[in-house]
DNA sequence: TTGAAAGCGGTACCAG
DNA sequence: CTGGTACCGCTTTCAA
């Protein structure tokens, strides 16, 4: 008797006998089913609303088997609960979730990350959207063990039981494809040091892009030049960014994978008595618009929050009703090339 | 049967038959109710792992009364279905009203603030904190008619008929104070021409700060600067600081009240040739904490996104749980004066 | 200790 | 056209 039940809630009987008919008149004349006299179908409208009822939805819910819920858990940063207010990515793929989730006539749950064992299993879902899972994430098991279907990446489906497996769809980056194309792109620009600021959590993304950079740095025999935070905050951020620019021999180009205000860095930048592009070739990998704002603007590695979210709805939606569909989709990073690294105006200043 | 149910779910009578017992056998040994021998208990458990049963999450909530379940509904943008994906201001908000529910053991629905009528009453909560309310909001008339507890501003309360108001609680702020104030802090500073860039939404806060903007200017006898936006979006914001800052006598001080992140600001307002404070003092309405990186760092006005979820958590937890406490919570807007606005070294410019 | 049965609040089938 | 009744899947009371 926790709950608050002072007003013990009218329910569908109560209006059946204040209405003198049966639990089904009022059902049907409420749902607007059946084929009720226009009459009775009114009386019993009226009476309701007298009465103020309002059906339970959890009843309703088991009823129908489905409750047009989805979850979505983010689970980069495990056990420091929802530390990602400010990081872009995150919010536009809670936004873009939920709108394409709503499109579809579905609800969505923040899940908690943390917490007692399997706690998110006692709450009554239809599917899950798993972003960042960890190795051999036991959410992605538990839900899957549980029947309900969940996107997340191949490799977090790859770890999960064959038998389970069936209701696993998945989105995916090739993350390492991604950073050697920015990194192609500062070489041929003429960057001989190129300096990154990576994350060091159990993201897949981050993991596998410090990996691309290191492999990229040893087939060209260079040194890598790379801070990697292990939480995200900007004050970190730039500071890392201070130390990298502050090296003896100082990297001609920059190339950010975790998020940062663009305008800041480059303000910071210019602090730090380094001009973009002049001295230093900038790329950010971020989601934030601003970028394209600033002078010069700003070259982004942009991951898609939108169109992975709604396409990890669509594949959610599609196992959910039924329907045959892609077992997951593979997108490429969206890298847009501004003057912050483009190569004409370059005014050389190497002193290396 | 639109459901895909190849796989029919294994029940708890399921897993009673297998292991030879009866319904409330299992329940008991699973939940760890009852004095059951540990024998059975075991047993039980064993054959449910060997099924791979999982309790129904909707039936429990049917029974248990109650779902743990909190709705957030973001009602300014409601016919431009969360747009407000750049929004700090939402999206901590979301972050923070998740981290207090889960702390108390709830998770967090986000709602639609479209659709057809009443959709959102077919999604189990317990309660709803709903933000930034219309005028005589649908949302929170259902809610609280199907009493269901809602935190919402004390406007939208009042709003709502007597009879299902109890269920109601409220977190507010005083905006036309919190704008005063900073009107108050920029004359001091020695502005003369102060010009606001300000939203045009349905936003009580929107609303109260336009009014006060302009009763503060008619008490002074001060012509208003002021440009109203019907909705967010970078480029439209930087085209009104733009236009504000190319009046004939152009202004000595920008206050903003929609949110753009400050360091793009600042750079802006440098291309067009003003620099800060020194022509133009700088106050902008902000929850990005890039703000106070900048140089010189600048001044912000915030509303507190954090505890003002916490508080409305608690309200609408405390009140679900059965506990008396305060019927609403009134916040002060945290406005911190820094460099961009600071009058010392100001370099009188007056050019009016 | 265990199990039968009565709900939780609706919806859907089918006989009247 | 209407009403009785079974049922969704689980928990809990109460008798055995």
């Amino acid at each position: 008797m926790s709950q608050s039940d002072r007003t013990p809630r009218v329910r569908l009987v109560d209006v059946a006998r204040a209405a003198g008919v049966s639990k089904t008149t009022v059902s049907d004349a409420l749902n607007g089913a059946g084929r009720l006299p226009a009459a009775t179908r009114e009386h019993v409208q009226k009476v309701a609303r007298a009465l103020g009822y309002r059906p339970n939805a959890t009843a309703r819910l088991l009823r129908a088997g489905h409750t047009r819920l989805l979850g979505l858990a983010a689970r980069e940063y495990v056990e420091t609960p929802w530390v990602y207010a400010d990081l872009a990515y995150f919010s536009q793929i809670v936004t873009a979730t939920t709108q394409a989730a709503l499109a579809h006539g579905y609800g969505v749950v923040l899940l908690p990350t943390y917490g007692p064992d399997d706690c998110w299993l006692d709450i009554p879902l239809d599917g899950v959207f798993v972003i960042d899972p960890v190795e051999g994430d036991p959410m992605v098991r538990d839900f899957l063990a549980a029947g309900v279907p969940v996107v997340a990446d191949r490799r977090a489906l790859a770890e999960v039981p064959v038998e389970t497996r069936e209701a696993g769809r998945w989105v995916d980056f090739d993350y390492g494809a991604a950073v050697r194309q920015v990194l192609d792109h500062l070489e041929a620009a003429g960057a001989e040091r190129i300096a990154v600021v990576a994350g060091a959590t159990t993201a897949c993304f981050h993991q596998q892009s410090v990996r691309a950079y290191h492999e990229w740095c040893a087939e060209r025999g260079r040194e890598p030049r790379i801070a990697c935070l292990p939480a995200p905050g900007v004050e970190h951020t730039l500071q890392a960014v201070t130390e990298l620019l502050a090296a003896p021999a100082p990297p001609d180009a920059l190339f950010t994978l975790v998020e940062l205000s663009p305008p800041l860095l480059l303000d910071t930048i210019r602090r730090l008595g380094r001009s973009v592009p002049g001295d230093l070739l900038l790329v950010c990998t971020t989601e934030d618009s601003a970028a394209c704002y600033t002078d010069p603007p700003i070259s982004t590695l942009s991951f898609l929050p939108g169109e992975t979210a709604q396409a990890a709805v669509d594949l959610l939606v599609d196992r959910l009703e039924g329907r045959e569909g892609d077992p997951g989709h593979l997108f490429s990073a969206d890298f847009r090339v501004r003057a912050s690294s483009a190569v004409p105006e370059r005014r050389g200043a190497r002193r290396g």
